[in-house]
DNA sequence: GTGAAAGCGCTAACAT
DNA sequence: ATGTTAGCGCTTTCAC
């Protein structure tokens, strides 16, 4: 059986004053390491704080200081491989700059997103991030309206935004098909995420402009797509599997695209990369341990997430030099094992 | 280039109540739907309210109320695939009961821990969640000593606590195991987690009651630990391959171990199942497209992690009925591919 | 049904 | 160097 809990009030400032016999501003001019403070007096209240368990209540100080030194990050789900390496690098460097943050899961749910946003604005968060955002522009606007800096990372939406940072997609896409082409594929399949998202949209023109500069055609029978889960990887792969003829490659959207297609490569006994070659997107941590491991595109996602709420701060305390509203990162082609010639 | 960002403050109840001509207290409880105020009157605040884009001050509120309706959740990584599925969980159902959630990754680091700890205690967060632990006795102290309820999940640690959930590991081990020798292994290695942890010991042990109800004996030779990633669990296969006689089938502590076992494997051209089976536990989303596609115990982790707020939630509102303190889930073995009886 | 006033735990003038 | 006072945006007595 369980116990309520029962709590007793934390030690203010005026608790420790009255101990001490000075008046609270002093605790909180001497707790705040104020020159205006005596030594000795500073230092006695510093120990009786320390010794009562005196913990600086963050939302008295909020009320008066209007910051709360709160951020608030929205992602689809935490459970996304992805947004979880975003998010650590958010929260690391968000700890170092004296922030907290508050996760919220949208499920892409426009319902539950509304929700999220408003608890933000009540909980009167400096700043937002907002992660690998599927809403329409009905959001953006929302969030426009919003009194507050919000840094947009990956979103997959059309809208146009004051501050972003994202992948290179068209780049990192034009690398990996290059590879596939320098290896001597002609025949290569797209799995891609839904359409109508600007990040498939950009992977594939990248895809497509890298065939026609080599003046290879796309191969019609093997374009498909799911919706960036290992689930629809693999549906999509079986789809192109029953047609004919086959592809020899074949570059997906992101990793786990990739790996739901090898998944249904593997239960038909087609060999990768003998057979056919895959490339995947994101550079996963399972990418690696793939067999065979997966070539992929490395996105420096920690590093991602750490930028944005780089960005963020600066956006909060004016120090904006060396920031570009609008940052793109580089993706960086990794070749591993599930790449390789055709056979002839 | 950046324009910082200029906020101007928001509205406030006392703007609300200039523009209805009431007083702030009128509108405090109008927009709280209290049946003291004239349904006219509330409308037309309501009305206002809603037009000017009001958004009550959780901060202000949370001062007088003394509740924040936050919680504070700890977790070693957010990028690790087990912990993103909790967290998920956690934050699913905080959402429902009209919590926010603070994240912050503890990175196994005491330095850090102290730091995120102390931030929650200012932010005067309600409750805290912590999930796979490895830190010590010391700090299982330091949040006893902190006047809120803890709920641990999956600790790591060998201390007791009053509210946790967790997966029965000794069970759903000796379920893995059973399964092994069901089909015929008799060599079979273990790679754990680091030792020392609870969790680590649980499993061995069930593990080791398994063979030991069947007579079997223990396979010396392929003993090994990791430290629940894919790399060491790579590493420990590794060490593992340089001994004879070979193990036929090899238990791990976690999907991630086994994953990079499984690795290890494929890089030496040893076939799972036919030369050695591999089980893993915990059932992350990649296990089912690994390939082949991995036999594994299954832990309800968003569930966990929605119950672990639950019982949060419980102790904060004195609502305790039906809730243990110490709660037990049960592992559930899911046989796929990665496991078939031994070649005579 | 509504308003006035006090107070939550701080910070920041403004005295002294 | 320290105390007094006001106020941050709310909720909650207590009057009326």
């Amino acid at each position: 059986m369980l116990r309520p809990h029962t709590s007793s009030k934390p030690v203010s400032i005026k608790d420790i004053a009255r101990i001490a016999n000075v008046s609270h501003s002093t605790v909180s001019r001497a707790l705040r390491n104020s020159p205006l403070v005596h030594p000795s007096t500073a230092e006695q209240i510093r120990k009786i704080a320390s010794e009562s368990g005196y913990r600086a209540s963050a939302v008295a100080r909020s009320l008066v200081n209007r910051r709360t030194h709160t951020i608030g990050v929205v992602v689809t789900t935490i459970a996304d491989p992805f947004n979880g390496e975003v998010v650590s690098g958010i929260e690391d460097k968000a700890n170092h700059l004296g922030y907290s943050v508050f996760l919220a899961n949208s499920k892409s749910e426009p319902e539950r997103e509304l929700r999220v946003v408003h608890s933000f604005e009540e909980r009167r968060v400096d700043g937002i991030i907002v992660t690998s955002s599927r809403v329409g522009a009905h959001y953006a606007d929302l969030l426009e309206r919003m009194n507050i800096p919000v840094v947009f990372l990956n979103n997959h939406n059309p809208g146009n935004f004051a501050y972003s940072v994202s992948i290179d997609d068209g780049n990192g896409a034009r690398e990996a098909t290059n590879h596939l082409l320098d290896l001597g594929h002609t025949r290569i399949g797209y799995i891609g995420d839904e359409f109508g998202l600007r990040s498939n949209e950009n992977r594939l023109s990248g895809f497509r402009g890298a065939l026609r500069s080599r003046g290879v055609k796309e191969h019609a029978e093997a374009m498909e797509s799911g919706d960036g889960s290992c689930a629809e990887g693999a549906a999509a792969m079986e789809r192109i599997l029953k047609r004919t003829p086959l592809p020899t490659a074949v570059f997906c959207y992101n990793d786990q695209t990739a790996l739901g297609a090898m998944s249904a490569l593997h239960a038909r006994g087609i060999r990768i990369p003998e057979e056919i070659s895959v490339v995947g997107f994101d550079d996963l941590p399972a990418a690696s341990y793939a067999s065979p491991p997966l070539t992929t595109v490395r996105q420096p996602m920690e590093q991602m997430g750490r930028r944005a709420m780089e960005i963020l701060a600066g956006l909060l305390s004016g120090e904006t030099a060396g920031i570009e509203g609008v940052e793109k990162f580089d993706g960086e082609l990794i070749v591993r094992r599930s790449t390789a010639s055709p056979k002839k």
